[in-house]
Order: structure tokens, then sequence, then C-alpha cells
RNA sequence: GGCGACGUAGCCAAGUGGCAAGGCAAGGGUCUGCAAAACCCUUAUGCGGCGGUUCGAAUCCGCCCGUCGCCUCCA
């Protein structure tokens, strides 16, 4: 049996689980991603670090992760904007793909292997259906196909809900050629204008669940370890992803642990495209250092609630710059001239640097373990900081490098480092480099004969260009200082 | 109406039976030419409210109040 250590809240059954993969050593993971009709905003941000800090977690320990994501790239609103603008739905739903995908790179998440589009993979989705059909968990009236919630006994077994209470419950209006109310289409005939794909039911295209349930038995089998995506999900996207991966199986469990995080909201109400109060993720990328966005999203538990807002925001960048002024000034610390330390000198011992970077590492990792508990895992990292700086302050830089080794890798668990060399300390290769060191040198000249006016002058005029100084025994050291914290703090939607 | 989350300091946020982590903000101090950064000190006899179980409750049970999500496209 290959243990993972990791913890994760699975939705069906409400309890931590521990991850057990059905493969030695692999772990396949699906998470779902956005119907792309409009720009990414940060609560799509969400699961895809939820999904990032898990795979690093478990590439550290080991694993090969597999990992499939998704765009949903046909669906009525692509179709009747992409009408609209008089483009084709694909180049519409490129557009999109483009924005989110450009944001993830940004950000740092690159460990999805596979980002699977509906267009691509029409044939999958017919020959799912088909067979659905087949074994009678699906019929077809005038084109379109329905799957038939009441042939799968345990419908509604994600979501814990009957199919008696949601019927009591339905807001729409019922389609009176379907067999019960809750049944969900899979396959939907094509309209005028509408694009459309050859099929045994006629010329159409697929519904909104099955294609999840096509594109993972594709790629990672018929049962695979983890699914993830946002808890608004639940019902009915999940619940039907179930249904007809099962029924088409016949085995199940379809998915090992269902992961859901909770929704961002702004102001008391969630976040969304539908509702249009959305802050793009690309606007947010080009105004904060990305280590800093997701210290934001990762400084709450995945599966609470996160308020944004920019006040919000630019708090947790003020935290993040503790991590990254800290491991930039360790790094100097201990590049800088001197004899390194002695082993088994004064850091070592139950109460040194080593035994407490040790104790911080092993923290951090434990909370991550125990269903990604990131909030936790900051408090370990910030100890960690608290320690190291005050060696720093007792003249013990040059004891670090333990430290300095611990705080490295938590950090690169939660890809905190993302573009944390731009905001500290200029190491950025580029020409104002030059301008911004021989600025320093005629400050220093202006020091050295105590002309603090024009040292003032300097420091104060630059600040104002946006790189901000400061004096240290080792002499001035220079940062960036991010657009966003001189900015007014007015997010565009 | 049904199902499910959540409510901890000025703000953000861990903690799910044994003295309430951590961050931001604020105040005081050290260092500094002045700053910045860093360090030290201060800031919840109390965890939405009321009952109950227990030697002991933020943590377990009951009721109530409030916020959010899903039941309809949504991460």
């Amino acid at each position: 049996m290959s243990q993972t250590g990791i913890r994760l809240h699975d939705t069906r059954s409400g309890a931590l689980t521990a991850l057990v993969p059905r493969e030695p050593n692999v772990v396949r993971m699906y998470t779902c991603g956005p119907t792309v009709y409009n720009y990414t905003h940060i609560g799509h941000l969400r699961p895809a670090l939820v999904g990032d800090v898990l795979a690093r977690l478990l590439r550290y320990r080991g694993y090969r992760v597999l990992w499939v994501s998704n765009f949903t790239d046909v669906d009525d609103r692509i179709i009747a904007r992409a009408n609209e603008e008089g483009i084709t739905p694909k180049e519409f739903a490129g557009r999109y793909i483009n924005d989110y995908l450009e944001s993830m790179e940004a950000l740092g998440i690159r460990g999805v292997e596979c980002y699977a589009r509906v267009t691509d993979h029409i044939p999958d989705i017919v020959a799912m259906v088909q067979r659905l059909v087949e074994r009678g968990y699906a019929y077809s009236i005038e084109g379109d196909v329905y799957f038939a919630v009441e042939a799968k006994s345990d419908y509604g077994k994600l979501s814990g809900r009957t199919l008696g209470e949601m019927q009591a419950g339905a807001r729409v209006a019922v389609d009176v050629r379907k067999r019960h109310p809750m049944d969900f289409a899979l396959w939907k005939a094509a309209k005028p204008g509408e694009p459309a794909w050859a099929s045994p039911w006629g010329p159409g295209r697929p519904g909104w669940h099955i294609e999840c349930s096509a594109m993972s038995l594709r790629y990672l089998g018929d049962r695979f370890d983890i699914h993830g995506g946002g808890d608004d999900l639940i019902f009915p996207h999940h619940e039907n992803e179930i249904a007809q991966s099962e029924a088409y199986t016949g085995s199940e469990p379809f998915v090992q642990i269902w992961l859901h995080n909770a929704m961002v909201q702004v102001g008391h109400e969630k976040m969304s495209k539908s509702l249009g109060n959305f802050v793009r993720l690309s606007e947010l990328v080009r105004r904060y250092p990305a280590g800093a966005l997701r210290q934001f999203v990762l400084s709450t538990h995945y599966r609470k609630p996160l308020q944004y807002s920019a006040d919000a925001m630019q708090e947790a960048q003020r935290s993040w710059s503790r991590l990254v002024e800290a491991r930039a000034a360790w790094r100097e610390a201990l590049a800088g001239p001197g004899a390194p330390p002695e082993a088994n000198a004064t850091n070592d011992g139950a109460g040194g640097l080593v035994a407490l970077a040790k104790r911080a590492a092993e923290g951090f990792e434990a909370a991550l373990a125990d269903d990604l508990n990131t909030s936790e895992a900051f408090g370990y990292l910030f100890e960690l900081v608290r320690t190291g700086n005050r060696a720093m302050a007792s003249g013990r830089g040059r004891e670090l490098g333990p430290a300095l080794a611990a705080l490295e890798s938590c950090g690169d668990l939660l890809g905190l480092w993302q573009d944390a060399a731009v905001s500290s300390g200029g190491r950025r290769e580029d020409s104002s480099r030059g301008l911004v060191e021989l600025l320093i040198e005629l400050r220093a000249e202006a020091r050295r004969y105590r002309d603090w006016a024009t040292a003032d002058r300097i420091r104060d005029g630059m600040a104002g260009l946006g790189i901000a100084l400061e004096d240290t025994p080792q002499g001035t050291r220079w940062k960036w200082l991010s657009e966003s914290v001189s900015a007014s703090g007015a997010d565009g939607a």
C-alpha cells in the first residue's frame, strides 16, 4: 500500500480521508476549469492553487502527479456572445483560454499536465453517450439525449439529497418530454446557427456535464484519486459526473476523494461571472507580485469563504514582504565575507538554529499534509522568520544556512517566491540596474561628506520612481516597490 | 422550504476536550545622520447568544441569532 501521509477532506463522506493512490507512487487528479465565456477572476485561482500546492507537496514527497484540467468551450453563452461579435465560438473561447493560461503561468501554476478542451473530445463524448443509451441509463428524444436519474439508484450521494427533496425545490420550468424532472442533457440537438457535430441522434453538441466525465476517463482511467473544483459545482455538475461515469464504467467509486474549495466573495456576495462583480485575475497579476497573490489566497484555509478586497490584498502583500525580505537578507548575510560558522558551534543543540529550522520545516509540512492547512503552515514560516531575524540582529547571520534552506523549501511548496526577485533587492538584470547602482554610489558619496540634503533628495526621488533604499551596515540595499503599494486601491472589474 | 458550510482581538486567521499559533494595523522602546528594514515590549480571564455534559469546553450536545453557498449558468 502506498501511504502518502496526506489527509484530505472528502465531500462525499464529509470526513478527512487518507490519500492512498490506486497506483503506488502515482496520484491522478482532475480539477474543473472554467467555462470560457468571460475573463478569469480570482475565484478561478482558488481550485487551481489548491491543486498546485497539493501537487507540489506530492512531488516533493516523490510522487508522480498526473493532473488534468479542462476548458469547457461549448456552451450556450459562448455561442450567443460569439454570434453577437460575429466571430466563431472557437475564436471567442480561445481569447478567454489564453487569458486563463497567461494568468496561471504568471502565478506559477505549471503542474497541470493536460488542459483538455471539449471541442477536441467530441468523439469520446459521443461514444460515451452511446454506451449510456445502450446500457439503459439514457434515452433520446428528437435529437436530444437525457440521462435518466432514476436508473441510478444512488443518485444524489455526493450532494446528500434525494430526488424527492430536489424536485420539491425545483425552480425551473420542466421539460415535459423528460421522464423525470431531474434528468439532464447529455447531448443537445443543434439549433440553427449553432456549432454542431455528427452523432447517431443527428447533428448536435454535448450537454454541460458529460465532457468532464469523458475527458477524465480518457486521461485518468475509470477510477482515479482526486477530483477538485469549487463547491458550487457539487450539484449538479459533480453529482451528474459521478452518475454518468459510474453508469458508463460499471465500477465505483469513480473518484476516491472529492476536493471542494469554498467561494471567493466580494462584499457579502460570491464573486462570479454572472453577477459581474469580479476582479480580473490578469489585472491583479499586473498590479501585485504573484507570490503575494498566492499568499493572499492561501492565507485562508481552502474550505472557508475568502473575502476579496483591495485592502485585504494589500495586507497580504505587506505580510508577504516580510518573508521575502528575510530571505533576501539571509542570503546576503551568507554570501558576504567572513568565516562560515564552525560545525556544531553555537547554532547546534536543542535551542539552536539548526533544531529550530528543522522543527519549523516539519511543522510546516505536517500542516500541509493535514488537509492543506496553509494558515497553520504560515504560522510556522513566520516563527522561523522571527527566529532567523533575531539571529541576524545579534550578529549571527553567518549561521543562518539551515534556516535559509528551510525557508526556501517551505516557500517553494507554496510557490511564494514567484516574482520575489522583482520586488526585492535589485536582482533584475536590465538596464535600469546600472542606473540605480550609479545613483546609490553618488548618494553614498554625499553621505560620506555628510551632505544629508543631497542624500535624502536622491532617496526620496528614487522612492517616487518606485525604488526603495535601505541603508545597512553592509551598504545600501534597494528594491522595487510594486506598483500597487503606491496605487490608490480601486480595482477595476 | 430542503441540503451544506461558517461565526475566534481593530482587521485577517489557525486551533475541534487540558494555560487562545501566526500575520496586518496601533502604541512604546532599541538601532539609524534622518529613514527603511530588523529586534524587544504592549494589545482576547475570552472564542455569535443561552442552556447542558465534564474535574476541565472555543473545542462535545441542544435550542436560538447572524452570514454565505447549493437546489438555475457558475471555480
